[in-house]
DNA sequence: CTTTGAAATGACTGGTGGGTCATTATTTTG
DNA sequence: CAAAATAATGACCCACCAGTCATTTCAAAG
């Protein structure tokens, strides 16, 4: 148990960085951000980020790596204690959105940073983060297909993609607005727009 | 008249370069791709690249102004030729599929690019692709509204949205894909998932 | 064939920023 | 308190590359 007290504080310095490079990187971009000024930002030194991470490439991608998990695991309990297709549907793209007022900076590296992922030169870390990305959507589909009869005619998995994607794109512009945009009308419009379709039905 | 050869000339070389330098970006990323490559690819050099455009950004962002305005054009075309909202859906749906299977280079550089985009120290570049997008999707969302109801409930901005939303993840799947990907199944499952939502109903 | 001006070249430069490591500060241990 | 171990520092190095410009090539005109 001796080695607590200082993996402790390791852990805990390790996460301030995370957290402040998180939102530089948002802010700025990753190419324009520099070691510089993340280590300024932590009040550390460049050269001490360099004990908590092997290089900018690592330290960016952790932030993703573990912050998608954290995503992952959220949405996935929000699903699975709820019940139907229509609820599931609901509590999923609900999750997101209440994710997303929560973790702006996360979005913002998401959707901006993803030719980041699919360029970099460290294809270790690369398979290591688009894997975990398959595997959130492929857990989303599988929990949506709990609430589908057997026979269904849908592609679970397509519509698992079509959800996150649609919710994506509401998301950025969200993010990108100048002026104010309201959330919960989305909400409410791409819920009622996956259930019922175009169809002229009763709304929610 | 006299210009017109040597313009013509001029407008050809550009073209060439344009159309190599989007494979190379679309291959290699924004950052890792350098003017020497571009230029070596093109079977011209460096400093030739300089009389055609003003900086590496200004190429970029050339790639993806013209040819967004031509994919525009093309999905606007093709739904002021279908009728009623779900013929209008399945061909927005449709057209885009279609742009991708042929320009696949391009929206792997609007997908992977977009923090290039969102981050790029030209503002004026930066505007005036922001303000094409935002105004292609307004477009798409008045095209669509056509086909609406006066009375409807569904907002028709969040409609386009949420339609192109669905497909990039798609495409972006089929982009970055190992293994085969049935595209037109895709295709059919988005367009039946917007037309009828997830209620069963008799399928295309 | 010569002249003239536009087009093309590519060696060179200057700024940048990732990553290192000898040195210094701090903490722990004996 | 001293010695040893660990943590933190930041000046420095160097690879890289966008952009330049003096020089050369080419083509058209006379």
């Amino acid at each position: 148990m001796a080695p607590t007290i200082k993996a402790r504080r390791r852990k805990q310095h390790r996460l301030e960085i995370l957290t402040t490079a998180e939102q530089i990187f948002a802010r700025q971009g990753y190419h324009t951000t520099t070691m510089e000024t993340v280590a300024e930002e932590c009040g550390w030194s460049k050269g001490t980020l360099y004990l908590y991470f092997k290089n900018k490439e690592d330290l960016f991608f952790s932030i993703l790596i573990e912050k998608m998990e954290h995503f992952s695991e959220t949405l996935l309990s929000e699903l699975k204690n709820s019940e139907g297709l229509e609820g599931k549907i609901a509590a999923l793209i609900e999750a997101q959105f209440q994710f997303l007022t929560e973790n702006k900076h996360f979005f913002q590296l998401v959707i901006a940073e993803q030719g980041k992922v699919m360029h970099s030169s460290d294809s270790g870390l690369r398979e290591k983060l688009v894997t975990q990305q398959q595997t959130h959507v492929y857990e989303l589909s599988q929990a949506l297909k709990e609430g589908m009869p057997e026979d269904s005619k849908i592609d679970s998995s397509i519509l698992a993609g079509s959800i996150v994607g649609a919710v994506n794109v509401h998301q950025l512009n969200w993010l990108m607005a100048t002026d104010s945009v309201d959330l919960s009308h989305i909400k409410s419009q791409i819920t009622s727009l996956f259930i019922n379709g175009i169809l002229p039905h009763e709304n929610n």
